[in-house]
DNA sequence: GTTGTTTTTACAACCGGTTGCAGGACTCTG
DNA sequence: CAGAGTCCTGCAACCGGTTGTAAAAACAAC
């Protein structure tokens, strides 16, 4: 069916290793015979076959790229960073997206091993004890998790997560609720930490509501525990869960910022289409996107280079979400 | 470094046919044979090579999907369809972005061959000539395009634009226009047509401007062209150019829907978080990503299985973007 | 105990490339 | 013109599996 090296050998009339390095070492071939070969090639139609050569250099020039779920924007401008990255370091980039099950990461990247010369795992769902495991076989880099011995990409949600406390502090919020992502994430960790952290420093209660799905749903759910706690400042997981707060909150009679004021994290499309506008935590997520990429290539060329973990730097973007606490508690 | 089949056949002395028949064919290896090379392959950790297992089967049981643009919401929803319906029927999906560029688009489809048993183009940006072309080497699925001879998933915005056209003109605007996509884009020749049509039917004007960047950017740029038509009803060609549109108006010192009436296409998330809500043609992408994968499987394995063309209904989802012609033009 | 049938396993070729090695042709020296 | 050095090309093994075929073993029937 498809046109081999044995067949663009015979039209040329050479033997099929000539043929070979005609393409992959074209310097070791007279130019005149490569000509032929060129031509010869170019008249069938002639396509290397990847997964051929792949199996004797064990390089597929391919990199996969697992997200727990596309349809979050957070990921795409990642995605995008890292895939054009890549091909300018000729590499082709492959996404999968696990649905937010960890059982489906740990089979995709089963699935990916040697169709891939290395992964990103970006914001795992795994734990670390599995991704270690599963790293033995296969160079990783992790985006938005702290693994030993592994290169990594973190975005410091910390530092963003301290400026909204303080945010929120300033506008006289007394008593704060963190929403919490999935079990497993590094950055649901890191934001409950930090905003502790900062919390206790400027002497406000803050309270921990989790683990939630990181989705509109989840934070239309968790408005209640919001409401329960008695809490007007909240800082959720990511934009969407945010989003979804708001909503919750407006169906129990609540409105933002009026009565609460609703802080998320990532800084996507989402957030600022939406009405009121989000204040949220900017993730350099183009910048995270590349980096991840090069640690990666990195960890690929030079089998073992030690741990490089790259952290990146989050920022507050205040916009309409937050406001000053009104004097008398609404909800008597 | 990895462990092989010779690896397990030597530790569970058989010969290595026997250990891939053990996976491959289980019934025709003696039950306590193959309980002995079973647990030789737990213990070694044998994962199989799937790249070499394709070179002899040919099957890799993995199938491409190409997109122009993840960071596009319409696509995501498609994309997770796919890949969830794909992967109950053992298939894994691959996802690539081709950043809206048809040469790109033909690269990723040369480095996908023989790397998956299919690919998947969702809204190709490619000439139908190229796609005939490449789909000689290739079984292909085309989603919301017409391409001879290849089956396809269409979601047919025609009948959604004519209503489009029907709810502007029943509230009273007498000039339209319409905000095409991309050059290769059917979608975009579908809805110019099917508009101009109900247009007609209604003695109604309608122009075109196009083509246009999917994107915000890009409508935003034509609101221009817009003002300059003296329309005060738009189609756009998606929901991101809808909505980038309607804030180049608000800049022009046109308000949405009160000067103008803004009808999107796709019915994405960013729709629904957009103020003003968006009027939008809704596409059922689920849908037809499941219905893609399945016509490109049935398509992989009956190798010729006569085009099948599945059209798809679109709906217009009225919301808060568009509204009645007030009597006055404003911009005398 | 022989023969025929079925089950189970081993052998070896093959998929489509790559690459170390060896040898032939050619050029350059002395 | 012999010998050394280059350049080019062919040979053959190899990557890690699969699979058709043949041989061996087990079993059944007579």
């Amino acid at each position: 069916m498809a046109v081999t090296i044995r067949e663009v050998a015979q039209a040329a009339g050479v033997h099929v290793s000539t043929v070979s390095r005609t393409f992959s070492a074209p310097n070791l071939v007279n130019a005149e015979t490569r000509e032929r070969v060129i031509a010869a090639a170019a008249e069938l139609g002639y396509r290397p076959n990847l997964a051929a050569r792949a199996l004797t250099t064990g390089r597929t020039n391919n990199l996969g790229l697992i997200v727990a779920d596309i349809a979050n924007p957070f990921f795409p401008p990642l995605i995008k960073a890292a895939q054009s990255y890549a091909r300018v370091r000729g590499y082709q980039v492959f996404v999968a997206d696990t649905d937010e099950d960890p059982r489906v990461e740990e089979e995709l990247i089963g699935t990916l091993a040697r169709q891939v010369d290395g992964v990103l795992l970006v914001s795992p769902r795994l734990s670390n004890a599995a991704i270690v495991r599963l790293g033995a076989d296969l160079p990783f880099a992790v985006v938005n998790r702290r693994v030993k011995g592994m290169p990594a990409v973190l975005m410091d949600v910390g530092t963003g997560a301290g400026a909204a406390v303080d945010h929120l502090a300033g506008l006289g919020h007394r008593r704060l609720v963190v929403l919490g992502g999935p079990r497993n994430s590094w950055t649901s960790g890191q934001i409950r930490r930090a905003a502790g952290a900062a919390a206790e420093r400027h002497g406000v209660e803050l309270s921990y509501h989790g683990p939630n799905a990181p989705t509109e749903q989840g934070g239309y759910r968790a408005a209640a525990a919001v409401l329960a706690a008695g809490a007007t400042g909240v800082i959720a997981y990511n934009d969407l869960m945010a989003i979804g707060a708001i909503e919750g909150l407006a169906t129990a009679g609540a409105e933002v910022p009026r009565d609460v004021s609703v802080v998320g994290v990532d800084d996507t499309v989402a957030g600022r289409l939406n009405r009121p506008k989000l204040t949220t935590i900017a993730m350099p997520t183009q910048t995270a996107g590349r980096a991840a990429v090069d640690l990666l290539l990195q960890a690929i060329d030079e089998a073992a280079s030690g741990t490089v973990q790259m952290i990146l730097e989050t920022d507050l973007v205040v916009r309409d979400s937050t406001g000053p606490r009104v004097a008398v508690e609404r909800r008597v």
